[in-house]
DNA sequence: GGCAATACTGTATTTAATTACAGTATCAGG
DNA sequence: CCTGATACTGTAATTAAATACAGTATTGCC
């Protein structure tokens, strides 16, 4: 899933694309982006649009007005969530090639903030609702209150947990009273400690392809 | 959510224009149109056009080259999914009245048909994972194999359940004990008769905002 | 140190696409 | 039966917007 990486302005001006298809539903004018782009002069874009469609991001028809065709977008649509694969040692968990898929819920389910989806294995959590192969909607957050479902990362692991707090300490408790909770130390936090990554906001499940 | 109606060919030439946004990313020119629409005149397509803006589907700039934006569609976009609400008596399920927002879901979760959402009441099922206030994803059909969850009219009722077969006579089962299985009378259906409207795909649970 | 890529200014030219004008035919409503 | 809306054909005029051409300056690379 990797690709050409693109200069800052080359990636401005394609920010600047994607905002017009997204909010009026036309491809702005080389007038309207050198504006955009403080750029006097036409030329500038267009040398600017001809390194976007070499890299591959865009396809145009010489000639024809506004034909321009993305090919591969810079910011992610409003309600798009990547879904999370496996997850490498050390990497960042939003990484690319962690990347295996993606879902698409209307904002209006969402609410503000970074999220992604998960596929849960395992059946820690069947006590509340949540089976193995289903896609939990997480919002990214380090902190979050005694009794809400959390997404914590665990070495290499990225496990779905309820968060509890006995007397002055959290736990990371499994659903499933066969699974032992897991103290978290909150100072002290180095890479390998159980740290929480994000709070559970959302389910999905498939019924037919249990892939 | 009423709006004016359009005619056939005012219909058909939003539907193009939609179409167009949606694979290509940018409006067609007149001429485009035309062709698509199989008029030879451009003025036979800025006559449609101009009755969509005068009925508010459409805005344009007067001048401005493929500067139509679309303020409301005919055709849903791939992927959304209408929410229906209580279905009122003798309509059809997917009449607006009924529609209390929408979902959006990738296609590829998705799978070909017409699909609806539902939201569920009671702990009928359960004991299959879907609990009260879930969102239901159903593909709309008519008859189902046994086994399946499937979503059925019951007069003015619309409920989930599992499809079984015992010997010849299919029943609608809640995984949920506590309730009584419904036979499903396969010849003389009635209007009133249990009616299968179709299977469910998916499920969406929100976790914050429990409405 | 030259060469290719990036990042522009500025003006002139061309053309894709819209607009304008002049008609024709059908249909439903008051 | 007239009038307004719909649904077109066909050609000419206009212009919004893309191209083309001629430069300049900067940066990183072999």
């Amino acid at each position: 899933m990797s690709s050409i990486s693109l200069t800052a302005r080359q990636e401005r001006l394609l920010r600047i694309i994607e905002t017009s298809i997204d909010d009026k539903g036309y491809v702005p004018t080389l007038q309207e982006m050198a504006q955009a782009m403080s750029i006097s002069s036409l030329q500038g874009v267009k040398d600017h649009l001809a390194a976007l469609e070499r890299k591959g991001y865009i396809r145009r028809s010489p000639g024809r007005r506004r034909a321009i065709e993305i090919l591969q977008r810079v910011a992610q649509p409003e309600g798009n969530i990547p879904i999370i694969g496996r997850v490498a040692a050390g990497r960042p968990l939003l990484a690319i090639e962690n990347q295996h898929g993606s879902l698409n819920l209307s904002s209006e389910f969402l609410g503000t903030g970074t999220h992604f989806a998960l596929r849960v294995q395992g059946d820690s959590m069947i006590e509340a609702g949540i089976q193995e192969g289903d896609y939990v909607i997480v919002r990214q957050k380090e902190a979050a209150d005694p009794g809400t479902i959390v997404v914590a990362r665990l070495g290499e692991e990225v496990t779905v947990k309820r968060l509890k707090k006995k007397g002055e300490v959290l736990f990371l408790e499994a659903a499933n009273p066969a699974y032992d909770p897991i103290p978290l130390t909150q100072s002290a936090q180095s890479a390998s400690s159980p740290r929480i990554v994000g709070i559970v906001v959302g389910l999905y499940r498939d019924f037919e392809k249990k892939r």
